[in-house]
DNA sequence: TTAAATTTGTACGTATGTATC
DNA sequence: CGATACATACGTACAAATTTA
């Protein structure tokens, strides 16, 4: 276990808190009770905040507060379609340097996220199904790329928390991702751009879904 | 004008630092130093470093110290290439939206970038050409997407602005943008997508020859 | 082992901008 | 419009942790 500096150890403590609810999506983040919540002064962890704000997580307007994002159905679908150029073309980057290790790894991956799902654990799904997705990126070797994809990772999994929180199970089919790996290992390029294009928008399909009936829900409570 | 804080108006001062070579490639920065030499409190200075090394202009080791990044080949060819794929989706996403305004807006950037090279205002050209390029993700709406391309303009900016100091003129030859321009406003996106790569890889092409030439007269000086 | 340099963290105060009554 | 409450933004001084020489 490495040593973290505290701005480390908050950010991660407040994305935690952030996807299990204990923050929940609208609801203002006040820097002087986060600093006792955490028991740190507040300079680790406005620095904290900044990174969050940077990483849009957290909103913020000078001199006035901060509050974590609301789900916005504009921002789901940028990040899902901007997603999709991002791993078509990692896949593009990785393709001639696949080899035994790439299709191992990405294997292995794929049983961890299946078996996950199987056992019924939805938080591990999520996590296992952000890993699977994550290896393209890791293993093109565009460092660029994959920071761009880690900053993308928070607020996807914000999505998906918040809807198997609010839903119960959200997770994928079984089966949902046998048809990427599987293209993923053969040779034809150009089905694996379709099948990523039709994967992401099955996906947006569902969180779409799940955003307009909350909002529907939301002016029900509001009238 | 508006009010900004001391920590956006001390990123602002550092970027220009950087990129007049005040704080060459490569070289240490002390937060300490940088507090007094701009005469704020620690607070605000460190959040702007932050923000910096997010953006991967400082690179930091915890409890070392933070330096002004060395420009490598590798570092360029990313941005390019990501570059690439980032700006044809944008296209992509404007390409059905088109209007007259999106056309005079593209042409008035085009026209004050044609100025400057003709006017020979090298700082001036750097700047202008970052602006055109940016206008396709200002247009086409995509907030996500601007945001990830602001995270990129940076680092090519440092990688001209150096080029520029070491080489005097570096800028884009007067009638670079006269192709880009024009298949930007007309309807074969497949040409304009085309277009974009060839685009890309000239401004790759002069920037990793200079990236190299640099390189071997480091290693003569330390001979 | 020590020492130096640097970042990291703490504790307190004041100033400033925003919203609301 | 003014007063006030609130949260952020910024300042200062000092102590602690970490790496490197």
């Amino acid at each position: 276990m490495k040593k973290q500096t505290f701005r480390e150890q908050i950010v991660d403590e407040l994305k935690a808190a952030i996807m299990s609810g204990q923050l929940e999506p609208g609801s203002p983040v006040v820097e002087a009770d986060l600093a006792v919540r955490f028991g740190v002064s507040r300079g680790p962890l406005r620095e904290a905040l900044r990174h969050l704000i940077e990483e849009g997580l957290l909103v913020t307007v000078p001199y006035t507060g901060t509050r974590v994002i609301d789900l916005s159905l504009e921002d789901v679908r940028e990040v899902f379609t901007l997603r999709t150029e991002l791993e078509i073309f990692a896949f593009k980057t990785v393709w001639p340097r696949r080899d035994q290790a790439f299709a191992d790894e990405l294997n292995a991956r794929h049983r961890k996220l299946s078996a996950l799902i199987l056992a019924g654990d939805d938080e591990a799904t999520i996590t296992a199904e952000l890993a699977l997705h994550s290896y393209v990126y890791e293993a093109c070797g565009h460092r660029l790329l994959l920071s761009t994809w880690q900053g993308l990772k928070g607020k996807l999994q914000l999505y998906w928390a918040t809807h198997h929180r609010i839903h119960g199970r959200r997770g994928p089919r079984p089966d949902a991702h046998d048809n990427y790996v599987k293209l993923a290992l053969q040779d034809d390029f150009d089905a694996l751009a379709l099948e990523v294009r039709a994967h992401m928008l099955q996906g947006f399909g569902r969180t779409e879904a799940f955003l307009k009936e909350r909002e529907k829900r939301r002016n029900r409570q509001i009238a």
